[in-house]
RNA sequence: GCGGGCGUAGCUCAAUGGUAGAGUUCUAGUCUUCCAAACUAGCCACGCGGGUUCGAUUCCCGCCGCCCGCUCCA
């Protein structure tokens, strides 16, 4: 049950968007488009300093990130190689009671009885019982049938009742009734039908095209042969150039690969604003690692991770240890752009809702007036994915590492041995796991494990994943503050404050004369303003009463105002050449003198 | 995708089968010595398409969009 009140904060974060703004919706004057956002003037700079940070924590201020920018429509092989072409490229069919989805031309005939009911009504004595233990009133729009015919398969032999059970999950979850009492069920015997699902029995819903990528046509003629896809996350580009970005960068794993850019996701259903967007920004890092067994042949033994962020890396961190010091790293990155870790969440993926690549993912949740929803996904993705692309495009992935090499000749045969046949045994995993048939898959393994004794490996991905376009609504709904004021007439009224880290304010400073009509405060106010234009995002202002330019900067969530008065043009001699600073978040003011601002601001917004 | 609600100035809301009004915002001007002051003037709207009708913003249908619940989110 969503509260009224977080819905209430919601419009009001929608409105104030649009009306500052800060976001607006795509195509509005032709009635907009579901699923795609643009950014207004604040929504832009705000994006910009976003973006400007992450890259700057990731690649310039680290040694072992290198970046790189790829092109959206990348070779189909690409998505065939990371998976996201098989499952999704035919018509699909999908069971409604487990909601798990088929390629129709998979579904494997069977035969037994089908049931055939004709709708549902409400149980009432049921459905009113349960009213009245959730203390609810029926909704008077709530209808007490549902008449849209559904049919359950059963094997020959089993009881109706299986069917029974089949068929009332199926119309409790559809909505219109939450018991239901079934009707007009008649029983009929069939052979060999595709139109029931293999695991509830269940009739399948019609089939249609099911695949979450934007197709497009390379070259100018719409035939199947040039088919290809609007990349629908950046990570496989940093995969596919991770060979050149190697050569390029003269970095030695473990090192990473950083990615700002659009991907695209034909969502079914975009939702929560700009949440859930079929058109949206990434910023992923892929940092590659050295496999455990050739960290524990270097350095002796492998690290495990604490509670704690793990400090600087040291060479004898494993896999889980790296993967704790990246979400400690991009919480800190939270942190330093003003969202307090109170209102993050860490949630550790339990083993069973792994993606089939993934050893471990920890989810970076943000607390949302709509739910507690995913900032940022940080996979410990193993050497899944640059294997996956060495066996599609038949180059080697593989690094050789000098260092490997020397320390493995320095190993006892018993542990030679033992890191051999656990390579060998994570190697044969995966390659049985892709579907390589069992010899060869034993023959590649250990083909792989005579590699790693001479000091090659495929290198191990742990990957921090985070959207921008969501991490800025995060930042919006946090800033957004409102405060109610009465002034001495007893009359009250709300404004809004954008309670942004200076950071990445949009507008870092507005520069404002007291009065517009003396023209020595104007000049004096431009003078200031062309001092600090430049050299950061600043605002001259000078329409309406000086409450009124503060309020309307409050509402940008610019965080300074610098204010020319009489006393800046010498009125008092001792204050010559000074303004008033008058903060956002609590209005309180300083003199400062105007040769001291622009080295005071820029250690603010720093 | 299913079900429900909604759609009138930038925003919040009104009225109406005979082409719309307020507050606020915004723009310009006068004034104004620090937190949305006052006065004057001005700009701006019936989501799109079809139907019924002499006439539709109003009634009906379709589409689009937004919100809510389910679903989906590799």
């Amino acid at each position: 049950m969503a509260e009224p009140k977080t819905n209430e904060l919601m419009e009001k974060i929608v409105s104030l968007c649009k009306r500052r703004g800060f976001v607006f919706q795509s195509s509005e004057i032709y009635g907009g488009i579901n699923g795609f956002w643009d950014y207004g003037p604040l929504g832009a700079e705000l994006k910009r300093n976003v973006k400007d940070a992450w890259w700057t924590t990731m690649t310039r201020m680290r040694e072992d990130v290198a970046g790189l920018e790829a092109t959206i429509i990348m070779a189909p092989e690409i998505w065939r190689a990371s998976g996201h072409v098989d499952t999704f490229a035919d018509l699909m069919v999908e069971c409604p009671v487990t909601n798990r989805r088929y390629r129709v031309d998979q579904v494997e005939p069977q035969s037994g009885i089908v049931y055939y009911y004709s709708g549902a009504t409400e149980d009432r004595a049921k459905y009113e019982a349960w009213l009245a233990e959730k203390k609810q009133t029926p909704s008077p729009t709530k209808q007490y049938e549902d008449t849209r015919p559904f049919s359950v398969l059963v094997a020959k032999g089993k009881p109706p009742e299986s069917a029974r059970k089949v068929a009332a999950e199926y119309y409790a979850k559809a909505g219109f009734v939450q018991f239901p009492t079934l009707l007009g069920e008649r029983a009929e015997p069939i052979d060999n039908t595709s139109l029931y699902s293999p695991d509830s029995g269940a009739r399948l819903t019609e089939p249609r095209p099911f695949n979450l990528m934007f197709k497009t046509y390379v070259g100018p003629v719409e035939s199947e042969d040039n088919v290809a896809y609007l990349r629908p996350e950046t990570a496989q580009a940093i995969f596919a150039q991770f060979k050149n970005v190697l050569e390029t960068s003269r970095q030695k794993v473990p090192f990473g690969i950083a990615q700002v850019g659009k991907a695209f996701r034909n969502e079914v259903t975009p939702r929560n604003f700009t949440f859930r967007s079929r058109e949206f920004e990434q910023m992923e890092l892929e940092f590659f690692i050295k496999p455990d067994e050739a960290t524990e042949a270097i350095a002796g033994t492998i690290a495990k991770p604490g509670a704690a962020h793990p400090g600087e890396p040291q060479p004898s961190w494993g896999w889980e240890i790296w993967h704790k010091y990246w979400v400690e790293e991009r919480i800190r990155f939270y942190e330093n752009i003003g969202l307090p870790r109170t209102t993050l969440e860490e949630y550790w993926q339990k083993p069973e809702e792994l993606a089939h690549y993934a050893r471990a993912t920890v989810d970076l949740l943000f607390k949302f007036p709509f739910g507690t929803q995913e900032l940022e996904g940080i996979a410990a993705r193993s050497d899944f994915d640059l294997s996956q692309h060495e066996r599609f495009s038949r180059k080697p992935m593989g690094v050789f590492d000098e260092e490997l090499r020397t320390a493995w000749g320095k190993l006892d045969d018993a542990k030679k041995q033992e890191l051999s046949s656990r390579y060998y045994e994570a190697r044969l995993k995966y390659l049985t796991k892709v579907g390589v048939p069992a010899d060869q898959a034993a023959k590649e393994a250990k083909d792989a494990a005579e590699r790693l004794a001479k000091g090659q490996y495929i290198p191990h991905v742990i990957e921090p994943s985070a959207g921008v376009d969501r991490l800025i609504l995060a930042l919006i709904a946090n800033a957004f503050t409102e405060v109610t004021e009465t002034d001495e007439k007893g009359k009250t009224e709300t404004r809004v404050i954008m309670k942004f880290h200076p950071r990445i304010a949009p507008m870092k400073v507005g520069v404002m004369p007291l009065l517009k009509n003396k023209p020595e405060l104007v000049a004096k106010a431009r003078e200031v303003f062309e001092l600090l234009r430049g050299q950061m995002s600043a605002f001259y202002d000078d329409g309406g009463s000086i409450g009124r330019r503060y309020a309307r900067q409050d509402e940008a969530g610019t965080p300074f105002c610098l204010t020319i008065d009489f006393d800046t043009l010498g009125e008092k001699p001792e204050l010559k050449d000074t303004v008033t600073i008058r903060y956002r978040d609590d209005g309180k003011q300083e003199r400062v003198n105007i040769s001291e601002l622009l080295p005071l601001l820029l250690s603010k917004i720093r």
